[in-house]
Formats: C-alpha cells, structure tokens, sequence
DNA sequence: AGATTAATCTAATGGTATTAGAATAACGGA
DNA sequence: TCCGTTATTCTAATACCATTAGATTAATCT
C-alpha cells in the first residue's frame, strides 16, 4: 500500500495524442474522430488533452503534418517530367495511407514544419525546371490541387463501394441501375457514358491525368 | 378573440427553408449553419424541419444543389477551348456566389437534378470535342477539381484578409514576414518566393492555370 | 519534509443532430 | 356547423460534442 507512484501510467504528451489520433482516425474515420474518443483510448480524461494541445484544431494540424512527414522524393537526377509523375504517385501514397487524409488536408492550413517543407521541395523542383518565379506558387497549386481533389474523389466511390462490402463490378452495376432510370431525353450522355464512370483501375486514370498537367506545363515552358 | 387561422405563419415547406438555410449561410458560413439556427429564423421549433427533410445531409445536398442551378452555360457555337475558358469563369462565379460553396460541394455527392444537369452538360460538350468514351469523365473530373481546388485556395487566402479588414497589400506584407523568420537553409525556396505566394489577381491565376489544362487537353486530342 | 510546480481530474456550460410521441391546425364530408 | 381524419408543429428527451475554471493529485527541487 506505500507504493503510489508504480501504478502511475505512462505521462501524457503530443507525441503520444497524436500517435493514439493516427491510430483512432484509422479505425472510426475523421468524423468520428472527438476528443472523448482520443481521451478514452489513453485512460485518461478529455480535459487532460488541453494540457498538451491548445485546441482541436491544432492538434488536426499536428496530425495532418506528421502523415506528410512520410512523404518520400523522387531522385532529382531524373527528368523533370519523371520527377512530377513520381512526386505525383508519392503524395497521392500518402493520402491513401491513412484514413480520410484528403479531408484532414483540407480542413487545415499548412502551416507546420512537414508540410511546408513538402512545399519548400516542390518550389525549388519547379523553379529548377525553369518556371519563372511568379508561376512557381501557380503550379505548384495546380500540382496539389489536382492531386487533392483525384484522391478525394478515389477515396469516396471507394468507400461506397466498401461499406457494402461490394465488388468493383457490382458497383459499377449498381450506378448502371441508377443512371438508366434518368429521364433519357435529359441525361443522354450521362446514360450513355454510365459503364465509364465506374473505375477499376485508379492508378491509370491518375496518371492520365498528370500526363494532361504535365503536357499542358511542357507547352507554357517552350 | 375568435379568429385563430389568421394569426398562423406562413407554412413550412421544402422550398422556404432551403431559401432560408442559403440566406443564413451567407450570413454565418458553413462552419455555424445549424437546425437550430435554421429554425430560429424560420421562427419555427427545430423538430419541424425534420417533417419535410430527412437529414442535415439531404438539406446542404438540395442546398448545393440550389446553388448551381444558376450556373449559366457557353454558347455551343464557340470554340472548345473558349467554352471551357467560359465555363470555368462561369463555375467559379457560381462557387463564388455564396459562402463556403466549395465546402457544401465537396461534403456532398452530386445526386440532385441540377448538379447532374450540369454533369450532363460537360460530359456532352467533351464527347462532342472528340474525346474518348472513356475518357469523357476522367477529363470532367479534372476539371471540376481543378475549379474546386482553386477557388476554395481562393476563399480561405481572401478569408484571411477579410477576417482582419486587411488589404491585398498588407496581407503580402505579413506573409513576408512570417516566411522570413523561416530557418533560411531550410526552406531557401519559400523565402526567395515569398512575395509571389499572395495574390492580388485571381482571375488572371485562374486562366492560367486552366490554360495549363486546355494545353494539355489539346496534346490529348491529337 | 516542505514548498513549489506540473499534470490530471471533476464538474459545468452551451452547443449539436435527431427522435418519439403529444398537441394543435387544417381540411373534407355530413 | 360540427366531427373525424389527416397534416403539421410542438414538447421533451437522448446522446453526443468542444472547451474551460478551478480543485486535486503527482512530481520535483531545496
């Protein structure tokens, strides 16, 4: 009974919330995602987390960054166009491995350390391709934005796909379903496009699409 | 005493609370649009609302799917690449026209009449450029993230002005300053760059970066 | 051992979406 | 004009959420 101090787990601190977040937003999702639920998988009370973290949009921003952390860079030795399509399958890796990164990426500026070296290493790959200063922070938007907005949408047909537990093609049979029950004389294309719009392979129509950015940089280079 | 019917307020319905919600919206953005609050203004218990929506969910889908019904369409008569420029000008004039849209957008799937109409509308104008059945969507897809993407960048830099009632200026000003006090080995780029990451003309980076896009298209197309 | 500081707790505030079931209003027919 | 039915709105409750002030406990230093 004298001994206090053994039964004492171990201290809170950042590192730890943000692992124990990681961990949780993995298995409930970003909207599920509250401070209650961080609190309760660490034993410890919600209000012990203000201690650690000024509030919960802080601590999104913290997690945002420590999944850029992870980000791996092409070897600059390789064309610019090898470059960007490598940085390209990268960040979108990096969206893909955690739970609704895309939405977390939105919901808060970069503003810590990790991310804006992401930023800092595709500033300096551009300004190196020969892009004059003004244009750099443009297409390094464009980059991002594209790569965003792809993944975000991969990741929602997806988890439709998933929540049913369903197969890619029985996916695509359901939105087949769906589209032809449209009045046909106002969605002609839509109708006639439906077997399209359902994808099995995301990989290549993403790198469709930055061939299409990368051709269209190749132009504004010249 | 004995006239009750006329003292009664305007009945609820469908129409009169997504007019109300798009007004609020305006006044308090997406972040604070509640029931209650919808209600309140409705001068309306919260639980009413519930007899003519289902969810929250259903109410911002009609209410994003309100918002783009006054999207206005190129003449089919021009060029594909001015009705693209067009309708990217004319896109991001809709996103524009009121708050947090890109949000609503993207916490919603397009289901609703109006945002399929315009789906359908896209999709036609890229079949009948020669695109590919297949690649019909993906090439949409790219350009709607590419509108979304800028201009919810475009609200939440210019939020960042207005929130302080700062000019364009002093905004670039204290960017400068905030990348400036960066460890300058680290992030040489950034810093060197710094005075170009604020912008004051948006719809001039807009075209650019469309233009990207409509190059790039146009290597597709051959 | 005592005092100081650091860390966590209790307890409360004021918000959120949603629902079941009671109460009221509107309407259609006798 | 009254009655019953249906349509609409209300009351009241549930189960969450983020955040904070202030009390309490644990750890550290002298």
């Amino acid at each position: 009974m004298a001994r206090k101090t053994r039964t004492t787990n171990t201290p809170l601190d950042q590192t730890r919330i943000i692992q124990t977040a990681l961990q949780l937003l993995d298995e409930i999702g970003l909207k599920e995602l509250s401070m209650n639920k961080i609190a309760n998988k660490l034993q410890v009370k919600t209000a012990s987390l203000y201690y650690h973290i000024q509030d919960k949009d802080e601590l999104m921003g913290l997690l945002a960054d420590r999944i850029s952390s992870s980000m791996e860079w092409p070897d600059s030795s390789l064309s610019w166009r090898e470059q960007l399509g490598l940085w390209g399958e990268s960040f979108r890796k990096v969206l893909l491995s955690h739970r609704d990164t895309v939405d977390l990426f939105n919901s808060s500026i970069a503003s810590g350390y990790d991310r804006l070296k992401q930023v800092e290493r595709l500033y300096a790959l551009l300004s190196s391709v020969g892009f004059p200063d003004q244009q750099v922070p443009w297409v390094a938007s464009i980059l991002k934005n594209y790569v965003l907005g792809f993944v975000g949408e991969e990741v929602r047909l997806r988890l439709n796909a998933d929540q049913g537990a369903i197969s890619n093609a029985e996916l695509s049979e359901r939105y087949n379903q769906y589209y032809s029950q449209l009045p046909s004389e106002e969605f002609p294309t839509v109708i006639r496009l439906a077997s399209y719009t359902t994808n099995s392979d995301w990989a290549k129509e993403f790198e469709f699409g930055l061939s299409v950015l990368t051709e269209g940089l190749a132009v504004k280079l010249q």
